[in-house]
DNA sequence: TTGAATTAGTTGCATAACTAACTATATGCC
DNA sequence: GGCATATAGTTAGTTATGCAACTAATTCAA
């Protein structure tokens, strides 16, 4: 049995979650301690529309590494919850863009602060330049594995 | 806006699972196309218990990462499959013990085989000290954020 | 210009996650 | 011993994920 094989790697961890999981579970926690009734998947689509508004349902896709039914139905739900409103282009009627309401507004700060918070306690005692490798290293390991 | 705090971390990649997931899926796919039938998530169950059988659902969530319930459900998904079977504890009669069955033996050496040839993809040209550096800070995240 | 191939999005199906409320067993303290 | 508390596991309810099959719009090529 090559057991053994799997010492170098022992990422499996990763694969596990593990430290992914325990912030973005320590978020959720804050939000809903903060009275915010937004998950954090529904926030990570948030988060990129702050930066880039009327982004279409393919590129938030690209950029939270999700399949396009996973966004259908997120944006689904964070319609429904008022924060995000689907336009179809003009220029190619296949396309929704999606838009904040008003209502998404006020949410950008205080998320922002919390997540700044969390972030801040989770990489509590880590260097910058750990920071850097493990960013640089995760950038790899999706190239190869994508 | 304290849009520049961000910076610092950028970790939010890590939040969406951006790597890790990428990793997760591609042994997924791998997987399947071996013709085997289980899920990513059964087998990060089953991998403990190859390591050491007869754990009990609460030490499977423990070393999995998971809540209870979600290995509750779980482990139903592998006992339909076959794969594993709950017996009680005469110790403590509260107590799950979970045990693989003849049926999941097969399953440990293939699997075996293609994860660690998902891992060595996944981890192409990145170093042992890297790896090493990854592993500790997600070690001191994890426990930053739990 | 029209028919084939591609692309954006939706829907059905199955698995999995977390929280909260619940049952049953064990422990511990008076 | 007996009651309060803690622990292991299950269940209900909601959200999210991926794949595959589908529709509608667009592009490309003969």
């Amino acid at each position: 049995m090559p057991n053994n094989q799997f010492k170098r790697g022992e990422l499996y961890s990763v694969i596990n979650g593990m430290a992914t999981t325990a912030v973005a579970r320590r978020l959720q926690k804050n939000f809903r301690n903060a009275g915010l009734e937004i998950t954090i998947e529904q926030w990570s689509v948030l988060y990129h529309l702050w930066k880039e508004d009327g982004l279409s349902q393919q590129e938030l896709g690209n950029r939270t590494f999700r399949d396009k039914a996973s966004i259908t139905r997120l944006i689904d739900n964070i319609e429904k919850l008022g924060l995000v409103e689907r336009i179809a282009s003009k220029e190619d009627r296949r396309v929704n863009l999606v838009y904040l309401t008003d209502a998404a507004k006020p949410l950008q700060e205080k998320t922002y602060e919390l997540a700044n918070q969390t972030m801040q306690e989770a990489l509590q005692g880590i260097s910058k330049e750990e920071i850097e490798i493990v960013k640089n290293v995760f950038q790899r390991v999706y190239e190869n594995s994508k």
